[in-house]
DNA sequence: CGCTATTTTGAGCCGCGTCAATACGGGTGG
DNA sequence: CCACCCGTATTGACGCGGCTCAAAATAGCG
């Protein structure tokens, strides 16, 4: 697979993909110097712009790579039998994409951009290497898949509609606050398919929930932009800690 | 805590733990050599018998150890706001728990032995010095953390009733011959209510749909003895592939 | 300004959950 | 060996939450 680049690309940008990013706290360089850095940086490459649209990689493909997201916004995603696509995920600067495809070295989803974003390619086996190099980069490498799991683990639950959708929006809103944006004022970039599809939902079902949400003035919605009037009581309405 | 553990310790046993266990195809030390499982099982301490109802972490506690099954089966869950518990897994011998505990440091869900179990402790952080310096041994760790999360998606589909049983059954018989039993008879080591949450279905459900399978002759079915009589049909019964 | 994709709204229905009663089985003690 | 008990599993009746199908509204785009 050709990966997506930009024509003219900025060598020295790349070649210090990590030091120069602001992602630092959130990706996979925490805690680590600014010599070991550099060294990561050398085989990181930077893709982009990709476009809304433009894949990442693709079911079944196979893998030789991680991914994150530098900026934008990736959605991955399971086709499935019937021809429908099931949502896996929405991962934001700083998450990592591919993870589910160390285990088989088949890539078991797709992962797409939702709008224009730039993306880091991280080849594993040098990942790999490195992490045994730097014990902090191998330590946040566990974190990142630690997390992984542990979000689709709350999920898992038996939830209603109103829950899920509580869940969803503030917990989007939290992870768009890590990244220095507002909580509570967020433009989301994936279509109404896509959040009931993450929730298991027909469309139909998210869009009459967040009507609900309108009339009871706990937000505002103008089609994808959402506003959080009232944290509080959407804190209420969904089981304790559950963020999606 | 206070890890329970035999009176008597075997302490060449425990000395031994990788080099005599016969997990070896399915559990961490995939491919190492003779001299590195000895260094591995230094620091693997062997715990049990445990019996049913005995606790190997519970939710909240500190994380410092990973666990594999060496023999028996666990189950973990997270107990919710509502009293009830939400089932995540079943675990057989060569498999990781407490896998997502990784993150936060803290244990996202409870792991308990379904019936006799031996287990084996894996303190992290000298898991993960070894696995600096085993490079087998950390790809080992990324694949299986890779599996989980792999699997955790498979249990995000929309499916009926129907589809998820048959691929519960299948995965487990499959899972049952991995470790040298029978694919088609074996008894399930977890209660209807378990297998019920961990499905995200009624436990009336669980008991009707097999109830079904029964009638049909697609299984036989004697309290927690099942029988698979007619894989074929039942793999017609679920989505390519789906399996739990 | 029309064309199309997306979102919203409405009506009806069905699969699965809920509640309640019954059956089964394994263990215990007489 | 049987009587009893209690936890687990099954069966039945019923209701509802969310899905389906269909149509209308709205936005984005050339």
């Amino acid at each position: 697979m050709a990966y997506p680049q930009s024509a003219s690309v900025d060598i020295d940008r790349l070649r210090k993909a990590c030091s120069r990013c602001s992602l630092q706290d959130l990706c996979l360089p925490v805690g680590i110097s600014a010599r070991d850095m550099e060294a990561l940086s050398d085989f990181v490459e930077t893709l982009g712009p990709l476009h809304r649209g433009d894949h990442l990689f693709r079911q079944s493909e196979r893998f030789h790579s991680l991914f994150t997201v530098r900026s934008g916004c990736v959605k991955s995603y399971i086709d499935t039998e019937s021809g429908e696509e099931q949502v896996l995920g929405f991962h934001l600067p700083g998450e990592l994409v591919g993870i589910d495809a160390i285990y088989r070295g088949t890539h078991q989803c797709s992962a797409v951009a939702l709008d224009t974003a730039m993306i880091c390619r991280l080849p594993f086996n040098e990942l790999s290497d490195m992490a045994r190099e730097i014990p902090s980069l191998q330590k946040q490498l566990f974190r990142l898949m630690s997390r992984d799991l542990e979000n689709s683990h709350s999920l898992s639950g038996q939830h209603t509609v109103e829950e899920r959708l509580a869940a969803f929006l503030l917990g989007f809103g939290d992870r768009m606050q890590a990244r220095g944006f507002s909580a509570s004022h967020f433009a989301l970039p994936m279509s109404r398919q896509d959040v009931a599809s993450y929730l298991r939902l027909a469309p139909e079902t998210v869009s009459r929930a967040l009507g609900h949400f309108a009339e009871e003035s706990l937000i505002e919605i103008s089609r994808r932009d959402i506003r959080l009037k009232n944290r509080t009581e959407l804190e209420r309405r969904c089981p304790r800690d559950f963020r999606l």
